[in-house]
DNA sequence: AAATAATTAAAACACTTGTTTGAATATAAA
DNA sequence: TTTATATTCAAACAAGTGTTTTAATTATTT
């Protein structure tokens, strides 16, 4: 919030709403920070000291530690599995009937695309979706309940097309999947590894290169 | 320590070596807490209080909480890759030259057998072995350079049946058979998993899946 | 049996942790 | 402008952290 006065308080201009920047602040940070320490490395006093807001801001806007990491959870998560759902309708809006290939980029490529879209932040959010699914409990759970339901929409579109497999079988395949995914975005920019540059044409042939893979082991 | 006293200490009966029991006591609990909380989210009361030997102790045998996770890691690390080496042994032996389906089944067997072999101390190590490759840094490097010798090892017997592929090729693919693995191994006991039961039939199966899948996405 | 070394024990150290409090300040509504 | 609400701030709280110290105990060697 930045005010100008003339003559003593007569002009007010709001250029920011200071509510809503601390908030974010303290979710980005607190975002990058979790990726990189993980929950329990975490603390508090870094978060804030890097957002430079007062430590009690944490808890008038969040309410606890745990509840600051689910606010960045489903802030992460409402972004992937809206892209999800959108590939999804693009593929549903065409005459030809959906293939397994069409339903794992769906799931596939938003998380990798975000990487490229979104620059630096992106790979932290990319280390931030890693560090979820390892964390140890009951911190993993706030973030695998988040991703449920999305989850079990694509196991029912798996069953569609492979309709010889176990539920169970295509469950476990799909976790599989996901820890190859999670790899792949924690991976991002290090020396041997499948995305070594974060620009647009290596993330695309990553993308290939991950949907056929998975295909392959998913049809098996 | 267990000790016999007739007509004041007259006779002294050594039926363990207390020291080693203090320090595989300590070593054990670590283990399994690290598996269970990761690295941060362990303190280092909560090992001695399960272990029941005084804090002291850990600094004594260890010198650090990081040491004392280095340690773990290493013991670790001593069967895992002891066994990996016996198996490659075992093929070396025959007449035919070794294939890709052995080199691997060498890889992914050993930590996966330790499950069936050990009982609930063998899914304890399995977790502990994700928790590993999850830790931030610079724990996660204390395991990585345990492993790092014997996996650069692998890595040239890849090269040898995989002659068109380049070295960093071959380096991420088999860092995401590594996460798969991982993941089978973290997920041992759930249910909708690979490995749903502890039982030596169910490994052996698990075993020729992985390899075959993972066989699979090496060659493409 | 005495002297030396190795191990265990209790207590304290200095510092960090998440969380709460109550007053001060800023914003919005009346 | 006054009143009510929302937000920020410094300070403190109680509990927990890894580590060190010093003395007591136990084991080994001479």
């Amino acid at each position: 919030m930045i005010k100008i006065y003339l003559f003593k308080r007569l002009i007010k201009i709001k250029v920011n709403v200071t509510t809503v920047d601390t908030k974010e602040q303290i979710l980005d940070v607190a975002e990058k920070l979790f990726a990189e320490k993980g929950f329990a490395g975490t603390t508090l006093r870094s978060v804030i000291r890097e957002a430079k807001v007062n430590i009690a801001a944490v808890h008038y806007h969040f309410g606890s530690k745990e509840k600051l990491f689910s606010a960045v959870v489903r802030r992460v998560a409402k972004q992937i599995i809206q892209a999800q759902q959108q590939q999804l309708v693009n593929y549903e809006n065409r005459e030809q009937p959906i293939s397994l290939e069409n339903i794992l980029e769906a799931f596939i490529s938003p998380p990798l695309q975000i990487i490229s879209q979104m620059g630096e932040t992106g790979v932290i959010r990319a280390q931030f979706m890693g560090r979820c699914r390892t964390e140890p409990f009951p911190i993993q759970q706030l973030a695998e309940q988040e991703f449920n339901e999305s989850h079990q929409h694509f196991l029912d579109l798996l069953q569609r097309v492979l309709p010889n497999q176990t539920r169970s079988e295509l469950q476990w395949k799909l976790d599989l999947a996901v820890a190859v995914l999670i790899r792949v975005l924690t991976q991002v920019g290090k020396p041997n590894t499948l995305i070594q540059e974060n620009s647009s044409e290596e993330v695309e042939a990553a993308i290939k290169r991950l949907v056929n893979l998975v295909a392959q082991g998913m049809k098996t």
